[in-house]
DNA sequence: GGAACGATTGAT
DNA sequence: TCAATCGTTCCT
């Protein structure tokens, strides 16, 4: 059997993350991320994205390796999820060599597939308010804190390539919610796409 | 052991 | 504009 929908796409390999973090995030827009639950599939297209680097202060690892961030540290292609005001999980892909320290955090889908199963999941109707926001798609897709670590390159959360985003559609701002190193660019969005979180 | 805080969200 | 809500991290 094969996998239905858009999980037929071509699965993106590790070393598409294994590249300079700033770039991956960008890279990321227009890609499809896949979540096979036993519910039934889901899948949405990266719309909005935010890098956290070494050295960056913002970024959960800058002050090296703990039980939560020690994902971050591991190889490339795998989830980083953590757990944020008291209720939230939000969901990252870690980028960068192994022993990097550094993630991609996916902000914003737009829903593709398994929309009355986010409609359920997130008890909202509005196609707008599934999967905007980073703690949002984590319950839209079904994404469990028990994936923390998983192989993004494997059944049953995965991303595929879907479409490559060019250059003129690509914004590129300061991160969202951070007090510290509030300026850098190091966001990326869709220009345009009515599915990127809102400020 | 204690406390401050947070890569958010939804209601007021 | 503000409350909800608790694990993680850092300080004493």
């Amino acid at each position: 059997m094969g996998r239905p929908g858009y999980g037929r796409g071509e699965i993106l390999p590790e070393g598409f993350y294994s590249r300079e973090t700033a770039l991956v995030a960008r890279d990321l827009l227009g890609r499809i991320l896949v979540h096979n639950s036993l519910q039934g599939p889901a899948a949405g297209m990266i719309v909005e994205t935010e890098a956290y680097l070494q050295g960056d202060p913002a970024c959960h690892a800058h002050r090296g390796i703990t039980p939560r961030n020690r994902a971050m540290f591991g190889p490339p292609g795998r989830a980083y999820i953590y757990f944020t005001y008291g209720m939230h999980h939000c969901f990252n892909v870690v980028t960068a060599a192994e022993g990097m320290g550094e993630a991609v955090l996916i902000r914003a889908l737009e829903p593709l597939e398994g929309v009355d199963l986010m409609r359920r999941r997130r008890g909202r109707q509005r196609l707008a308010e599934l999967c905007s926001g980073p703690a949002r798609l984590v319950r839209a897709m079904g994404i469990d804190p028990g994936m923390y670590g998983h192989d993004l390159t494997r059944e049953p959360l995965f991303l595929v390539r879907g479409a490559e985003i060019p250059g003129e559609k690509v914004e590129v701002t300061a991160r969202i919610g951070i007090k510290v190193a509030a300026n850098l660019p190091l966001r990326f969005y869709i220009r345009g796409n009515s599915f990127v979180s809102k400020k």
